[in-house]
DNA sequence: AATTACGATTGAAACGGTTCAAAAGGAGAT
DNA sequence: ATCTCCTTTTGAACCGTTTCAATCGTAATT
């Protein structure tokens, strides 16, 4: 037996496909007992549309594409849920690709998503230090429904919805020089990449406001933004330096820190205070709860959303770039306090 | 400017739409000369296919669908991530939904993946205590490809990969009895659902084997899965029983015990050995790294998609249930080893 | 009874590809 | 020059919807 379409419908009710057609779209023109008797036919046949017909005819999917560095750390996890909530709500589907922070990786991807009639694209941009954007290009001269989220990059025109990634460095490291701590480092990546560009000039207002010198060299650049980077930091600088204050650029690289610091006998807070960002599940519950930076994953996810849509509907926006406030979270890892 | 199709192509590079087609596809028919004549025009036009249309002709979205209780918990983030890449070796792309352990939000993402055309479904099992499952029952009588990742649903037939999940219990139970340890807890969910019920048959064993008397109000019916779960179990019950071994169901519930223990100034492993279960990326990297089971998870998923394409390209299958042996890692949190 | 008005229904074009039987073209043999 | 045989190319049918101008039916109006 074939598949059923809407001609089986519409043959069975004694009706034209126009009326079946139209009576599953909801439309008014048609009556009441009509849309009744098809309705009947159409659950006695369990007959469904075809997606792929509809898509033709509509020319849309109504599914939007994610690309994400990765869903290992899970402040990405968190992103993709509050983005597939968003998308729900609109009656879209998202799909997903992973970059590893790899721009080259993220056009393949960028093909394959295009390939695959998403009505628009949400990318997290890849920590690629040196990136390869003819991808975005491309994109943005088809004039292709477009968003960044969490960051941009620095070199194209962004149409992009983040928290405000400045103003968490800044007010975390004044309440570490408030608290008095003297020696404070941060550890960062890449200081091109616009996440740790920022991070680094909250980094430094903050010893400027505080009439404190600052010292650039406090700045680590490491290379992998993971547990292992964090890790691998602490080995490096450590002794040199002997902070008494650290700041990594994100949770799990914070974890990475703790962890070798624990095995280095040093405490935390008392010899050291530490603190990450982004507040992923895992922070506030960990053995020494960390001092980090929430970010307003929810609301950064809806406005994305609505901003995509925004382009995809053909609607202006009124800002290319939307900043949201962070907060603080004052935890176990650090003296600090506000 | 209207949109570019196989007929502008097929114009301006003076063949037929036909020979355009089977240019793109790539087939052997059309003589080297025409194909490069016509690729030029492609590139020049910046041609590309209409996915809708392609996929109306060839009745394949080249998509699967993934069902997921959430990526808060990284370890369903990891699973997503290697999803990807076995879909990805297979030409295909990957949409997500979230469930929250709910079968009722799992049917409603089910229903919205068929309308958008997924080729197959790839299903984590919702850890629903009163699951509605008619919605899977709707798929299998359609003959809908489907696999099951992780778990199944123990009331349907189930085409599922997973791990030995009550060998690794059976393990870490058994290591925790050899180390000396007499007063051992498990925290699980609702003994009704596989995944638990898997896991508690692998500690009642483990005290089989080892001659050791089994107490099954040892078995703690926690209702949450998550890190509030493993800390409100230990609220609950570690008073009354004062433990010195807690498996825990999962590892963010295993760091969800041992924040409330340290809190309690619980020492760890000295007074109470910990162990958690998936090997979540943050365990090992704790402040005490976590004893834990690891999955399996990548040889779990392309085997997953592997049986998802049997389904889907209409081969048998040899085997429905595929349990892969899992590992446990000792780690700092418990004083087990082996 | 004829005319008008309007809501309900029809039917065919359009969406943009793929596929394949049939036609065309070209080379080699007679 | 004609015939065969093979390789290329063509063109139309098809995939299953949506949409909308045109038509139909019915009831109200004159």
């Amino acid at each position: 037996m074939g598949k059923i379409t809407i001609k089986d419908v519409a043959a069975l009710a004694g009706v034209s496909v126009g009326t079946v057609s139209m009576t599953l779209n909801g439309s008014s023109k048609v009556s009441e007992k009509t849309k009744k008797n098809v309705m009947e036919i159409v659950n006695k046949l369990g007959y469904r549309r075809d997606p792929y017909a509809r898509s033709l005819s509509l020319s849309s999917s109504r599914s939007i594409g994610l690309l994400a560095p990765g869903f290992r750390n899970s402040f990405f996890g968190e992103i993709a849920e509050a983005l597939q909530v968003a998308a729900e709500k609109r009656n879209n589907s998202l799909m997903f690709g992973i970059t590893n922070d790899s721009t080259k990786q993220e056009a393949k991807l960028v093909d394959q998503f295009l390939d695959r009639g998403v009505d628009g694209l949400i990318i997290i941009p890849a920590e690629d230090s040196s990136p390869d954007l003819s991808h975005i290009r491309n994109l943005l001269n088809m004039n292709f429904p477009l968003v960044f989220l969490s960051s941009y990059y620095s070199s194209l025109p962004m149409q992009t919805v983040m928290s405000d990634l400045a103003s968490g460095a800044y007010e975390l490291t004044k309440s570490f020089i408030g608290a008095g701590l003297k020696n404070i480092i941060l550890i960062s990546g890449e200081p091109s990449l616009i996440p740790f560009k920022e991070r680094i000039e909250g980094f430094r207002k903050a010893f400027e406001d505080s009439g404190v010198e600052y010292n650039p060299d406090h700045v680590i650049i490491s290379d992998g933004m993971s547990f292992e980077g964090g890790y691998a930091a602490i080995e490096k600088v450590y002794d040199e330096i002997k902070p008494d204050g650290i700041l990594a650029i994100n949770d799990v690289m914070a974890m990475g820190v703790i962890s070798r610091l624990h095995s280095k006998g040093i405490r935390i807070p008392e010899d050291v205070s530490v603190a990450g960002y982004d507040d992923i599940a895992t922070s506030s519950i960990q053995e020494t709860p960390l001092t980090t930076v929430a970010q307003p994953i929810s609301e950064m996810c809806s406005r994305a959303v609505e901003m995509l849509f925004d382009l995809i509907e053909g609607r202006e926006i009124e800002k290319t770039l939307v900043k949201l406030p962070v907060s603080v979270k004052y935890r176990k890892s650090s003296i600090a306090k506000e």
